[in-house]
RNA sequence: GGUGGAGUGGCCGAGAGGCGAGGCAGCGGCCUGCAAAGCCGCGUACACGGGUUCGAAUCCCGUCUCCACCUCCA
């Protein structure tokens, strides 16, 4: 089986070769940190998260570079907003994506390089690229010349005939207006960095060229984003890169976005959709499981009620585990690889197909099921642990989401109060006093614990209190 | 104007010329003191109009609708 990824370079599914054997470099455009993460962004985070396990569960080292964009022109205007410097704002946003990642479970990146860090290597870069005749210096701004890369547009499709002419009346300088900046000259009371061709500060694109080639070298596997950065950024960083002789990347990875009432997810939407908040009213596991629940490349509609609903299947499949669990008399199962089934495998190999990923998923998870009805342990705990081995590519297995210490101690305390209920409950079932048996059943689910009778006795798990 | 994507059963969402993904919700059955959970069964869906084909949700032509990028955007 070959892995085979959507390639945006080409608009085709290719086979995943890597340029060295057995490894690969990933690099995925991260956060711009003039605000706090939305799920939109997150959903990127999720996605290339989850190609990245595949591509260790295929066997690969990978070396995965997710950037910060520390400054920019909104950032700035917030920074001046605030009257605080512009890294005031962006350290409170970068530690808020930081957290939004973390709590969606998503592996840290090999490298976080910020922008503001790597201003020698662009100025390194942009050096170059004048030399070379493919950038110029104006009035403190450095442009890249466009009609002087005959690919330009390769990526996106675009003609620079054909392109809306910018309406921008900074473009004065520019040769032609289609000309993007690689360095913008310092304003009035803007932070800069000294180049030779004045102070500034960095263009949005030229960072990534700079970053990429530092940490993956001149001509690495993959480069991944949202789908709104195919054009101009990643457009961009390719008339840069390769105007350098660099040979970039190999495979180009977009997600496409999540959408809220058919339309884009964007920062003009309010609050209630970031990731902080949403956090708050849906399991972040559930939140994961949702976003896994669509291909990395369609559309995926987003509401509260939908995560509950898809929160149901998810919980079908930890009711599963957990019954196995009790079962075998474990608590948890050992993530095997060789425990995958060759279905699953197929699935992420076909470009990442997550969905039908999960829908294997939930096929062991009934055949599980079903072994545990008839009272077949063995095979039950096969089946988890088939589960659980596909649940970890996923970044889905639930041992790797229990609570912390303090949760699980908790949990202890809830388990012995629960026992002493459980079993006056028990009392009053043995001498046919269902009314208070039920009761006492109703009374522990209004206060969020729900209870299930099994041919081993009473089992009980959290579940929502109340008025769900 | 240019470029690209999408319209699938009550909902979400895969698939992509013939064997009805999966989940959620719903209905029936088994199980249960009753439930819950689980298992079994039940859905003949692919925007519209033509066409190609033995056969189309999947291919072709046309139409409609929606979304996005070309300006900051995951």
């Amino acid at each position: 089986m070959v892995l085979r990824l959507h390639d945006t370079s080409t608009r085709t599914v290719r086979d995943f070769v890597s340029i060295e054997p057995n490894k690969v470099g990933m690099y995925v455009c991260g956060a711009t940190v003039q605000g706090p993460p939305h799920v939109g962004h997150i959903r990127s985070g999720v996605a290339f998260d989850i190609v990245r396990r595949w591509m260790i569960a295929r066997g690969y080292d990978v070396t995965y570079v997710r950037n910060v964009t520390d400054i920019d022109d909104k950032i700035l205007h917030n920074a001046g907003h605030e009257d605080v410097p512009y890294w005031v704002v962006a350290m409170r946003n970068e530690r808020a994506f930081t957290e939004a990642y973390d709590v969606l479970g998503c592996l840290a990146p090999t490298y976080e390089p910020r922008a503001t860090g790597h201003i020698p290597e662009m100025v390194t870069l942009m050096q170059r690229l004048i030399d070379a005749g493919f950038g110029y210096a104006a009035n403190g701004d450095v442009y890249f010349d466009v009609r002087a890369f005959s690919e330009y547009g390769s990526l996106s499709g675009q003609k620079v005939d054909d392109m809306l002419a910018a309406d921008d009346a900074e473009a004065r300088a520019k040769r032609d207006p289609r000309d993007f900046a690689m360095w913008k000259a310092a304003k009035d009371g803007e932070p800069f960095w000294d180049t030779p061709w004045g102070p500034g500060r960095p263009g949005w694109h030229i960072e990534c060229s700079a970053m990429a080639h530092k940490y993956l070298g001149a001509n690495f596997d993959i480069h991944g984003g949202g789908l709104d950065l195919v054009f101009p950024h990643h457009e961009n960083e390719i008339a840069q890169s390769k105007c350098a002789g660099d040979g970039f990347a190999n495979y180009w990875l977009h997600n496409a976005w999540v959408t809220t009432a058919g339309e884009k997810m964007s920062k003009s939407l309010g609050n209630s959709l970031l990731v902080s908040e949403v956090a708050q009213r849906v399991r972040p596991i559930e939140l994961r499981y949702y976003l896994a629940g669509a291909h990395y490349r369609s559309m995926l509609e987003f509401s509260d009620e939908m995560v509950k609903d898809a929160g149901q299947g998810f919980q079908r499949i930890e009711g599963f585990l957990s019954r196995a669990a009790d079962a075998l008399h474990e608590t948890a199962f050992d993530v095997d690889p060789a425990n995958r089934p060759t279905d699953f495998d197929a699935a992420m190999d076909d470009d990442i197909n997550t969905p039908q990923a999960i829908a294997v998923i939930h096929g062991v998870v009934r055949e599980g099921n079903a072994a545990l009805a008839s009272g077949d342990v063995d095979t039950a705990g096969a089946k988890a642990r088939a589960v659980v081995a596909m649940l970890d590519v996923l970044g889905l297995n639930p041992a790797d989401w229990r609570s912390d210490e303090q949760g699980g101690r908790l949990e202890g305390a809830v388990d012995a109060l629960a026992k002493v209920v459980l079993e006056q409950r028990q009392a009053a079932r043995e001498r046919k006093d269902y009314a208070s048996a039920d009761a006492i059943r109703d009374q522990l689910k209004s206060a969020g614990i729900e209870i299930e009778d099994t041919p081993e006795g009473p089992r009980w798990s959290v579940g929502d209190p109340d008025g769900r």
